[in-house]
DNA sequence: GATGAATGAGCGTTCATTCAT
DNA sequence: CATGAATGAACGCTCATTCAT
């Protein structure tokens, strides 16, 4: 499963940055910290057009201008959340799935740690997967949430039939992407209707590993 | 197929309003209709944000009011848009899906004729899928058009595993979603990377039919 | 001193507009009417920077959005305001110049007429000559108006030379920008000084006369 | 020329403080120093309202609060540029004047000095000139730069009369106003409009001489 | 003396909606 | 039935200034 391993090191820049003069002092990183912290929650609660920087600043227990001293803009606040929330889900994820043995395992450590996820950031994941309704698209790193991590996935695949583990007439390319979608579909329909977590990762690992087997 | 055609006879509400009073005369209808035609161009082209009430009354032809006389407010407008879409797109799916004889010619049909709509009327299908990025969710008839079309797929493959055309040992709740969320991800993946529909279609069929069919 | 009378026609577009569909309805050009007429008011006494559109509709009686309904920003209001003064100004010196019969007469004429609009429409003068320290200079129709006035001087004084009652070895261009420089100067002085205005017109017309009038 | 010598020794209080305790260090006065470089730099190139202390100071390579150790406010700041350039103007043209043996000489030598002035240093005299427009005026020590020239030149021209120079029957105080507005305004014309130095400097003088020389 | 993070009143502007005509 | 002028709450954002360090 150490195919899963290198990971995104994308758009860390905003995270953290090396430059001693402008990393800020710790006053200034602290405001940034709490702002960002809260601009998560009021994204997450109620969306990107109901949430306000004055809300935010607010909250965060600032003045209206500290925002604009850390964000140019209540779009790039945004854009700072998401990926700090991709980069957060990725590791999650990722963390699991390394330890993974066997397909059937890999589909599973994915599942539960997304769902693990999931509950533990409610409206996280969804927030992150629908970035790309209130930025340009071409303004977050390479596609969407779901585009990148299908990306991975169809990686994966390969390596994985050439091992013999997966048939190899596959266009791993769509295959990546479908496996995604069929976790994202099934699993926000569970979600939402209270259906087990246990029932949803038995029919999904049943469902990806009876397409992906190779026959005799 | 008959079991895709007991096609959704919702929230026809706003369509056609059996009130003999406000069913309006022929003028009355005609601007209805106008405006909804508009809306559903801008709605599409520009997003729900982007598009004013007066942007719509003022490429129909009529005044700013007149908005006003037909929907209750913007998003009322958008709900109508959104319900004539998916009407629409479940009728051309049906339409197609109904004739298929096999699981893999079901599959197909539905690939094709989700392909073809969404040449045939950019960005709707798209704009039918986020609503509930817009609308508060619980306002839409029965959740998402992905779920909903999830649901049909479900009681589909039940259907189909009675017949032994489907393995039997399924969660088809979940499978059903499981599918069209694979079936869209791949699809918009496809699209947006100007893939060819061929090899679209081709890899998908092959990976549900492969996860579906039943073993010896 | 008919070369006065060809005046200026410039932007007259945002003052009246025949087209009947854009000219609106009578309420509708009197809520215009009372914005420039309280913008007028507003940007001669506080300035331009010290005026808010909120202040100008608040005091108009009208809603802050109304004003958007009329300019498209405060600084098209401005530039309203700069074209009704300046073409009011030009008119109430052109009517009073274009009766002089002597190179005295039309000196003291259009001295007479500037004191008087400024007496009549305190600091409205003022503002329309510094308009340029406000907007770009370059979306001014043809320059400062101060260098209108110099250039349609130039013109007369050119007519004048032919007909021998100006010296003719000038460069009238230059001179008709130094004349309503020193018009413009020693009349601010005054005005602002409180000295008499007939002590104005007599030093300014005898300078003038004596410079231009040829000699044996 | 002694007429001009006794210069403008008005408003130097920002530029030198007597007080032993203020008027500080060397790294004060440097401070102060860069900054009021700067600005003077800044509100010629992009106007008062355009330039913000944090420019001013960032591009001084110091910290924003330091603009406030050194000016009460923006406007003092301004203020204090504004009497810099105003003190360098009449230097740099009384120096030029005070050398003149004649009427037409003197004019000669003080268009030269502006104009060369205005070369050397572009922008400055334009924003010295408009100063009352973004200061209330009566802060600004004795009215504007011109009104204070046009004083001088009437002092001057007194003088040259009781010599016999100049005719002597002129208003003076309003004559004198008239020249400097007659200068200004062509020169600003001429400059604009990139006009040769001489012909200006040759009309100008022309003009001037004319108008005082006294007749026969 | 110097700093720069923080401030918040205030800016110009938008837009979904109302209502007199 | 249709109109479009009018509305005003609310928006994202700026910037001269303060003050704890």
């Amino acid at each position: 499963m150490a195919g899963l391993t290198h990971a995104l090191h994308m758009s860390q820049s905003s995270l953290e940055d090396n430059n001693p003069a402008a990393r800020g002092t710790k006053r200034r990183q602290e405001s940034r910290r709490r702002l960002l912290e809260v601009a998560r929650r009021m994204f997450v609660e109620r969306g990107y057009h109901a949430t306000r920087p004055q809300d935010i600043t607010k909250a965060a227990g600032l003045g209206h201008g500290t925002f604009y001293l850390h964000f140019k803009d209540k779009q790039d606040c945004f854009m700072a959340f998401i990926e700090q929330a991709q980069a957060e889900i990725d590791a999650a994820i990722i963390d699991r799935a390394a330890s993974a043995k066997s397909l059937p395992e890999m589909v599973e450590a994915v599942l539960v740690s997304i769902y693990d996820y999931a509950e533990n950031h409610p409206g996280v994941l969804m927030a992150a997967m629908n970035a790309e309704t209130v930025v340009p698209a071409d303004k977050l790193g390479g596609g969407t949430l779901l585009q990148r991590w299908g990306e991975k996935w169809g990686e994966l695949l390969k390596t994985q039939a050439k091992q013999g583990l997966v048939a190899k007439d596959f266009d791993f390319v769509i295959i990546g992407q479908a496996i995604v979608g069929a976790i994202h579909q099934a699993s926000s329909f569970s979600f939402e209707r209270g259906r087990s977590r246990a029932s949803l990762v038995k029919a999904l690992t049943q469902f990806i590993v009876r397409a992906l087997t190779p026959r005799k």
